[in-house]
DNA sequence: TATTGTTATACTCTATAACTATA
DNA sequence: TATAGTTATAGAGTATAACAATA
């Protein structure tokens, strides 16, 4: 998608307007480039952004654990988990308990990157939903907090 | 993504729960997966309907114009539209206004695919939002609107 | 037998750049 | 000069299939 989206056209959507997968297609590219956009020097995408955060509260979690959570393949991991690692964010211990596996965990550069980039994140989010007010962004978290936990 | 997803994990998504960002596209690729699951015979995709239900409410639309009411680059558009013009669902005919440009419109299958497509996309929004009441659902999909319509 | 991490490979979606024919 | 459609090409992101090590 990226920034080339649409601009004061006359083009009707039409039914698409009443479709929920639609808009929720719509608003989460918004909310990617929002993430993205906002990102200085860190440069983390929406992606490595979930490993962070699960590592962040799964600590020693292994590559498979996290690949599961977030519904990507494991193979999918490896090369995830290789970049994080070569930026010197995230740390690939053996296992104590189980010699097939990694226990992951993050550096303190790791963290602070993480830290800074949840801040952000808040930010994103926040233009996301601009044109929303503080009750309604709520109530949008909440819905889709319910049609999640479901999954 | 897939159907890999995550199944009863002690795992906890932490910080992840309070992004609008990570909720959308979770539910984003929930109802995508619906809205392909959902497909029988035609075997429409997401992307594909949104080309097709451009074309049924600006008929004689231009492929540029699909392109930026898409957010997605014209060049991208040519592969979409010479599939579904491939499968006899959409015709370019010469623009008698512009003889640079093909105006789009939906032959009679076209039209069949799209209506049927249109109600099992509904069907999808539905199981998305199974977790909601009717109440609920129009709420996401007021919110959503609004979160979209500023883009 | 099943799972973890890994590699090799391929597929899908999309963008960029350049071209032509128009406008 | 700018735009519409097209082509060639490349880059993300992801999946599948297979393998060795381990459970």
């Amino acid at each position: 998608m990226s920034e080339a989206a649409q601009k004061k056209d006359k083009t009707k959507i039409g039914d698409l307007d009443t479709l929920v997968t639609y808009h929720l297609r719509r608003a989460q590219v918004a909310a990617f480039g929002h993430f993205t956009g906002g990102m200085k020097e860190d440069k983390i995408t929406p992606g490595q952004f979930g490993v962070l955060a699960l590592i962040v509260s799964n600590d020693g979690i292994s590559q498979s654990a996290v690949a599961r959570a977030l519904g990507v393949e494991r193979s999918t991991m490896v090369a995830i988990i290789d970049g994080l690692q070569d930026r010197g964010l995230v740390i690939r211990e053996p296992s104590k308990i189980d010699r097939r596996s990694n226990a992951l965990r993050l550096s303190d550069k790791g963290r602070q990157v993480y830290d800074h980039s949840l801040h952000l994140a808040h930010l994103g989010d926040a233009k996301t939903m601009a044109a929303l007010s503080e009750d309604e962004a709520a109530q949008l978290l909440a819905l889709l907090q319910k049609v999640n936990h479901g999954i």
